[in-house]
DNA sequence: TTGAAAGCGCTAACAC
DNA sequence: GTGTTAGCGCTTTCAA
């Protein structure tokens, strides 16, 4: 049996409640007592019991981590940011995947709630009536998404957008091809928009492709209606679909960035050693601002914030000047 | 306040008792009352709190996924398959990482213990001694490791290794270079084992080159060591060593295959894209295997058992026939 | 088959 | 500053 409050009182020659005290309101109690209990605590290698401790105060230190897949490479690192960041406030984290199903992902709410104090949604596949709905039993907070009277982080594909079209530009383009994702993606919105704005402020042919399932096979897919177009570069959803589209042009005879250059989003791990030039999502910083407006979120009663983060263009080797 | 179970005793007019039966031991109660209780708990949305119920059964329903790692793409598939499966089972999932700091690694198992009812060790770094001894709060399954007397999962690279080793020796190379890993690592030390055997029974000369850091940045540091080897071929500790090393490479004027062939281990997302041949690693499976094997050593007296699970290599672009 | 009651480990008034 | 007591939501004997 693991040693209890109450062993700590009788080693120490006090009430249980003194020994409470001396861990949850230090300041309440005489610091000799409380020297003598910490001491008996760690003789006996006393932990309080977590569980218990919430049922009491309704807090369980507990915090959800609702992502669509574990592993696309995107979330790693927001998921290793997020658990790292709550760590430090003393906060355990469950991490669920919900394997890109709606349904999975009410469920995992549902019977996560009694055990956490607030949850991350990332991405979330849920229709903003149900987020709502469920909002009431669980403070939430939403990464990439903005459902409103949410709190919410947002990492803003727009600036980096804007920089990678007017890299293409730079660099002689004259057409470009957007290979969207999913229709229902906050990104992917986002994405269309500035792709547009961008294109029209350079004076460049902007040909919109898809939607496209937002993966390696997407991408390969897309690869021959890419190359039907006179587009001489491709700004892609995100990194998956960039390295599944540069694959298959690559088996069909064409070269990147000989023929075609090829831009993702992410800047995943992968990007990076595929020589992928990318836009950078600064994942590990909304993983961070999401834990910090959650427990803000669960301890205070002030209205919800939104935290919009940049994102920038890393320039690689997948783009270059268009052949001549 | 969320409902309770005395809110459907009330409603369905039993006594708690009788409501916590329907839930936790059905048989025991009529079936009339049951379909009572039953309505009247759908009707109010009522959901068990599970720390509550910790409280009393002692069991949580919790699980612990401690690894080095969440970025490091070996890791996220492992961690979707354990956590799908643990979720078949009615589990949640604890996900932290260690930063690869064993001190780490000890708080947060002793930080869990009260609120898991057993945790998955992958690769720890902590000592033998210690493991033991948090064995004794925790029932823990180790992956990727064997200490004595815990039940594990091993994902045994030698397989995997030979067949790479046999790979290269049928393309013509006759010098290979090792880049071994961290000396704790039970990979590692299979890895080394398995090479110089099979190199051996092929005739093949081995050179064995490290430790180096598990990182890109080992495998980019190994690179002049290599190209000063007569080594036409080399097999790295991981893929992420071994595409920092090709990069380097590369970098350094050398071509990957042509006067180098490279193979990593793992076979992770970017060894797919960057087109390495590399050993795979079953990394799902070993999730599952794990999960399984906790949640028997938590529901039975039973020995603790071993789970072997062999790999194999994928060949890919990264190895070719030696220059000539 | 069901109800009554004690207790899991801890916290939080309230009294002293 | 510390002890007393009730209670968080649930399970589990023990009786009936």
């Amino acid at each position: 049996m693991a040693v209890t409050i109450k062993d700590v009182a009788l080693a120490s020659g006090v009430h249980v409640s003194t020994v409470s005290r001396t861990f949850s309101a230090a300041h309440l109690v005489n610091p000799d007592t409380r020297t003598r209990v910490l001491a008996a605590a760690s003789a006996l290698g006393y932990r309080p019991n977590r569980a218990a401790r919430a049922l009491s105060t309704r807090r369980t230190g507990n915090l959800g981590l609702i992502v669509a897949d574990i592993a696309n490479p995107f979330f790693p690192p927001l998921i290793k940011a997020a658990q790292a960041h709550a760590r430090r406030s003393d906060h355990h984290v469950f991490v669920a995947d919900t394997d890109e199903q709606a349904r999975v992902e009410e469920e995992l709410i549902r019977s996560m709630a009694t055990q956490v104090d607030g949850a991350l949604l990332v991405a979330p596949r849920l229709s903003n009536r149900l987020i709502a709905e469920l909002s009431a039993d669980v403070p939430f907070v939403v990464v990439n998404r903005q459902p409103a009277g949410l709190p919410a982080v947002l990492m803003d594909v727009a600036s980096g957008a804007a920089q990678a079209v007017d890299h293409l530009a730079s660099l002689g383009h004259r057409e470009i091809a957007l290979l969207t994702g999913p229709r229902a993606s906050w990104t992917n919105q986002r994405l269309e928009r500035a792709a547009e704005e961008a294109a029209l402020r350079r004076g460049l042919l902007l040909h919109s492709v898809g939607p496209n399932q937002p993966t390696e096979e997407g991408g390969a897919a897309a690869a021959p209606g890419v190359l039907a177009l006179d587009a001489t570069a491709v700004l892609a959803y995100n990194d998956l679909v960039a390295l599944g589209l540069v694959q298959e042009l690559r088996a069909l005879g064409a070269s990147v960035p000989g023929d075609l250059s090829v831009v993702g989003v992410d800047n995943t791990h992968t990007a990076r050693h595929c020589d992928l030039t990318s836009v950078d999502m600064p994942t590990a910083a909304a993983g961070r601002s999401a834990i910090d407006l959650l427990l803000h979120r669960i301890s205070s009663e002030d209205p919800p914030g939104t935290v919009t983060l940049d994102t920038r263009l890393v320039v690689r080797g997948s783009t270059a000047p268009p052949p001549v």
